[in-house]
DNA sequence: TCGGGCATGGAAAAATTTTTCACTATACAC
DNA sequence: GTGTATAGTGAAAAATTTTTCCATGCCCGA
C-alpha cells in the first residue's frame, strides 16, 4: 500500500470532489455502474480497449466504496460474484459528471486548436 | 519539457474537462484570477501557505493559456508586468468549478466518515 | 488435469505530476 | 554594491498514480 508522504488536504471542496472524479478512470467506473455495468470483469472489458488496466479498477472500486460513492453487493459461492452500485451520494456525482462531460465535448474543438498570443498593453 | 509516452486520449468530454480542471491546482488558480488576483506573484503568494510551488503556477498558467482559458498582458517595462485574465471560455468553468466546489463541501463530511461493509446476498 | 473465468492483492516498474533548486535579466531603494 | 522585486526556464529530485506481472483460491468444462 503506497502512504501519502505529503497529507492530502481535503479543507477544499474542489479536492474533494476531485478525490472521487478525478484520476485518469474513476468518472468513467462511475458512468459504468450507473449504465448498469456493475462486474469488475465486466467494466474492465468496457474499457480495456482505452488500456485501463483490471488492477486500476479494482482499486478505484475499493477507493470509491470505501468512501461510499460505491456499495458492494457480494454473491458468496463459486466464481465469486460481486456487484457494485451507486449509494445516494454516488447518484449525487451523476449531474456533475454529466455536466463535466458535457462541457468537455463543447469546448474540446476550441481548447485543442493551438497556441494563443499574449496581448501587448500599450498604455 | 517532459514528452508523454501514452498518448493522451481526448475523446471523451471529461478527459478533456479534467486537463483544464484537473490536477492539484488548475481549479483554485482559475478561481483566483476570476477572484482579481491575475499576477503570478500574487497568485503564489495566495496560495503558497497550501504549499503551492511558483514552478506549477507558471506552469499551469502556461498551459492555460495555450488552451485558451487564459489569455496574458504583458506591460513592458521592467519589473515586468504580466496579468492573466478569463477567456470567454475561461468563464464557462466557472459555473462547474462552483458545483465541484459545493459538492465537495456538501459531501466530505459523509465521505471522509470511514470504510463502508459490503452487502452480503442471500439469495 | 489443464485452461478458463471469477475477484483480489502484492510488488515492482513505468509514467506522470509536483517540488525544489539554480539561474536569466532589469530596475529600484538603500 | 547589496538586497528586493518582477516573470520565467531548465534540470533534477521527490511524490504520486497507473501499469504490468505474478499469485491466490475455487469451480466448470474439455
Amino acid at each position: 500500500m503506497y502512504e501519502k508522504k505529503i497529507p492530502e488536504n481535503l479543507d477544499c471542496g474542489i479536492s474533494v470532489c476531485m478525490k472521487v472524479m478525478g484520476g485518469k478512470w474513476k468518472a468513467w467506473i462511475i458512468e459504468c455502474i450507473h449504465d448498469g455495468i456493475k462486474r469488475p470483469s465486466k467494466i474492465h472489458r468496457q474499457m480495456e480497449t482505452e488500456g485501463a488496466s483490471l488492477r486500476v479498477i479494482t482499486m478505484h472500486l475499493k477507493e470509491l466504496e470505501d468512501l461510499g460513492v460505491l456499495y458492494k453487493k457480494i454473491y458468496p459461492g463459486t466464481p465469486l460474484r460481486v456487484e457494485y452500485y451507486l449509494t445516494e451520494v454516488g447518484m449525487s456525482t451523476l449531474p456533475l459528471i454529466k455536466a463535466m462531460s458535457q462541457w468537455g465535448r463543447e469546448k474540446r474543438a476550441y481548447l485543442l486548436q493551438g497556441e494563443r498570443n499574449a496581448y501587448l498593453a500599450t498604455n
